[in-house]
RNA sequence: GGAAGGGUGGCAGAGUGGUCGAAUGCACCGGUCUUGAAAACCGGCAAGGCGCAAGCCUUCGAGGGUUCGAAUCCCUCCCCUUCCGCCA
């Protein structure tokens, strides 16, 4: 959630600032839902305290012994028309926060401003793409050739964007969630975290998946609510610090969690159809972390060198790109994105995903520390991904494979594997 | 799934219709004392909203209801604890 302070005194920057994403800022709807909203406030609250003043009367009258019946007559005028401002403003209310639920976060300063993928900048790479001798399949006939990935068995169990994998490729998957969890919970400071996969809708609107985005999740009916699959680890792990004011020397808090993220998909129909880039069930391990606000911005390039340093240890060739005004996600305020070689795509895919939140997540999740001055004072949040699991498996795949259709292991995974050095064909 | 008991400030925990935004303790902040610290003592200390301010309003798990007036009474739901059943 925006700070809707900044918007009753800086409307028109802001609104400019928010421009730069695409997506139109409606100034006249937010003043016109300010002055209705403060109108009936302001004689709402003013009938509240006639209200209070008066049953307090009668309570004193009452405790001298007097007669009440005409003042609690009077309360009776009072209250009527209390009774409908009252639920005129909670629907004033609603319809302001149904409004500013829905504005994105503000673009940090240093955000190129862009309309698209396109305007994002490189920041640097790393790792030269490697000169194939022979024509690099992608990780789907590299898969299939070896007889451990199953795309038609996964639609047959569940239906298109689901896959099977067995054997030492199912193994690698594994290997690969346990080294990004090993080596940030041992080198990079991050305490490992084990959370539920379902969530509330509180926990959702949290993060900022709802209320805009529900058709992107899975939804769980239950009893007069709903629950939800979470679409990444972020959610369940950012709302640690839900409806909490954490001590401020516990800051930063890092975590690291692997679980399987669930996305319906929906829009993107024809988008990524063959492989695993894009499924209904992927496993990723997730960065995130809870800091004081001065703290944010130097958070999210420490944040964003530990996802890096998963690429560098399995010497994936990689580029770092700044999202441009355009592209970040909607509670984002600076995004930078891992892109991982693909040979067979001879193209940069994301892997990863790096942002900073700033307090927009905070504040609808009212997570806060105690400041210096001994107030409650919102958090910063950032998280990212470190990294996607089955994509990285497909980079690992198409990265390194022989010209026979075997794949070497990456070093760092060999002690994942019992030692093995190559995929290759098992006998059925 | 059945039975019982609970959800109150950062934490613990009083409070069963009015002067309760809420005793008390702990924690925290300021002060006295002390070479310094501890202890002791004194004072302060919930959050959110509106307002230039004075101040006003809201909030005792959530929602509804009764009442002039609800933390307190009634209804529904959620969550927690203990016991029983079932179960990885």
């Amino acid at each position: 959630m925006i700070d809707v302070q900044l918007l009753r005194t800086q409307l028109d920057e802001v609104a400019a600032r928010l421009a730069t994403r695409g997506v139109p800022f409606d100034t006249d709807g937010f003043r016109a839902l300010e002055i209705e909203r403060k109108a009936i406030q302001t004689r709402t609250q003013e009938l509240q305290s006639a209200r209070n003043a008066h049953a307090k009367k009668v309570g004193q009258a009452k405790a001298r012994g007097e007669d009440t019946t005409v003042l609690v007559a009077e309360a009776g005028g009072i209250n009527r028309e209390l009774g409908e401002l009252e639920a005129r403003l909670a629907d004033a209310q609603r319809q302001l926060n149904d409004f500013l639920a829905g504005v994105p976060n503000l673009p940090h300063a240093s955000v190129p401003v862009g309309k698209g993928e396109a305007d994002n900048v490189e920041q640097r790479r790393c790792g030269a793409p490697r000169e194939f001798e022979f024509a690099a399949k992608d990780h789907v006939d590299l898969g299939e050739g070896l007889g451990q990935l199953d795309f038609a068995l996964g639609s047959k169990i569940a239906g298109s964007r689901f896959v099977v994998m067995r054997g030492a490729l199912a193994r690698l998957h594994r290997g690969i969630a346990q080294f990004m969890l090993d080596l940030h919970s041992t080198e990079h400071g991050y305490t490992e975290v084990y959370a539920p996969y379902i969530v509330n809708a509180d926990s959702m609107y949290g993060t900022g998946q709802l209320p805009k985005f529900e058709q992107d999740l899975f939804i769980v009916p239950r009893s007069e609510e709903k629950w939800y699959l979470i679409p990444t680890a972020e959610v369940p792990v950012t709302n640690i610090v839900r409806d909490t004011i954490v001590p401020g020397e516990s800051l930063p808090l890092k975590f690291v969690c692997h679980t399987p993220c669930f996305r319906s998909e929906a829009g993107s129909y024809g988008k990524d159809t063959r492989g695993m880039i894009r499924q209904h069930q992927f496993d990723k391990v997730e960065l995130v972390q809870v800091v004081r606000p001065d703290a944010s911005y130097d958070a999210l390039e420490a944040l964003t060198a530990h996802a890096e340093t998963v690429l560098q240890k399995l010497d994936l060739p990689y580029r770092v790109m700044a999202l441009c005004t355009g592209d970040i996600g909607a509670a984002s305020a600076k995004t930078y994105d891992l892109e991982v070689w693909l040979p067979a795509q001879k193209a940069y895919r994301e892997i990863s995903s790096c942002s900073n939140f700033e307090a927009y997540q905070a504040r609808r999740m009212q997570a806060r520390f105690r400041n210096a001055r001994g107030k409650p004072e919102l958090v910063h949040t950032l998280n990212g991904s470190g990294l996607a699991v089955g994509r990285t498996l497909v980079a690992i795949l198409e990265n390194y494979q022989n010209a026979d259709g075997s794949v070497t292991i990456p070093g760092a995974l060999r002690p994942y594997m019992r030692g093995q050095e190559r995929i290759e064909k098992e006998a059925a």
